[in-house]
DNA sequence: TATTTATGACTGACTAGTCAGTCATAGTCA
DNA sequence: TGACTATGACTGACTAGTCAGTCATAAATA
């Protein structure tokens, strides 16, 4: 994504930036388009690069040429090395959250409402790019408070006040016998997680099929299985 | 940190004299006794560090401080940098399973056992070093594939097996409805690999009941709470 | 042309790994 | 037993290399 048809051909190009079609939209000047152009490919070719190498161990040189930037470009949009990293999360994380807080349509059972939830949970997270940004996070998490903080704020704390509430609502419906369950939200989550680091760390030794392994947890925590 | 005669100075055995007689036994030579200690501290030291900076961030030079050694030293007892790393966990996490594997006795309820299985886990692993061990390695892993199927053979695949046989013998007498569990072991384990993880990054914000959690989740599984 | 933006060669700090030399200990001999 | 030699564990200064961050220069743009 992205990837923007045109600079990815490394900076050599003698630009044949005719521009001449038209070039559709250009809603602010040319150059801030250009210029937040680079900063997403430099987002992107740093994601890659902190997922596969962790940030100690990423090179900036490694970056820029992924993101067809020279290194200086990158000190145009990002103070340093660790500052990138973490504003690289947040810009990661941001539409994320803020798609899953408009996510709730209140129809159905409460087991439906999470069942939706899960399915985007795996379509959008599991076993993708940004599930591997959850465990980047693990792993960089204490060397970064600030990351931490800011995913425990942003999403670990409106997760579990979200499930929480849905489980309460499903204690008050009937759907859910175990009351205790809403003061460890976390049980919910917990599967979809191991599912996140474990296609990151296991898949070859042992693929696991996180959604039929999803069904079963809700079955366990809403009772028999409904019918499919 | 002047290197007068007793360079010794480290915690590890100000060991002024041999004393050839005392010491009861002393099977191997003394300097191969030394020899031994000294690599002991090297594994814990480096333990330390790897667990608080990551693999890439950690200085050999550090290690061999903390451990009251030169930086040769440490090549007499590892070949470098990484296979250290990787033997270190070895070294580490052998013994673990060593008794875990000399546990059960089988004795009382499937949820007894488990209930044991896990109030060992909440003691030896969950906020420990140990625990952080694990979330190293989940750090590390896909930058160490050497670890991550060393502790895929030797713990997880163990581990999930080990629980499947506990979930069927569960399911067979009757404690445990769920009979799709068996399928995935790994729902019985997720909270306690998330009280692991929640306690390296989030104990500050918001401390876990891990003990509590973990029994709830079992009252999931084996039905209604049994009398305390 | 003047100004803004991009480049990449360069610098300086830092570190994994080496190795010639030291010295406590084990072994040998008178 | 005491003296003398051999061993090899240990040391730490050093080398060779790496990489984050800078900045003089070039390119693009207005």
């Amino acid at each position: 994504m992205t990837k923007s048809p045109t600079k990815a051909a490394t900076a050599k190009t003698p630009k044949p930036k005719p521009d001449a079609g038209g070039e559709a939209a250009v809603p602010v000047s040319n150059r801030a388009m250009r210029a937040a152009e680079r900063r997403d490919a430099i987002v992107e070719a740093a994601m890659e690069e902190f997922i596969a190498r962790g940030f100690a161990a990423t090179r900036l040189d490694d970056i820029a040429k992924r993101a067809g930037v020279a290194k200086g470009t990158i000190y145009l949009h990002f103070k340093d090395k660790e500052s990138m990293f973490e504003e690289l999360v947040r810009t990661v994380i941001v539409p994320v959250v803020a798609r899953l807080n408009a996510l709730p349509p209140p129809t159905g059972s409460v087991r439906d409402l999470i069942e939706t939830f899960a399915g985007n949970f795996l379509k959008e997270v599991i076993g993708t790019r940004r599930g591997d940004l959850v465990r980047l996070i693990v792993a960089e998490g204490p060397r970064f408070p600030a990351v931490a903080d800011f995913y425990y704020r942003e999403v670990v704390s409106r997760g579990i006040a979200g499930m929480r509430a849905l489980i309460e609502l499903g204690i008050a419906r009937g759907e859910i016998r175990e009351r205790d369950l809403a003061r460890y939200p976390q049980i919910l989550v917990a599967p979809a997680m191991i599912a996140v680091i474990w296609q990151s760390l296991f898949e070859r030794h042992a693929p696991l099929d996180a959604q039929d392994m999803l069904r079963v947890h809700l079955d366990l925590i809403f009772g028999e299985r409904r019918t499919t």
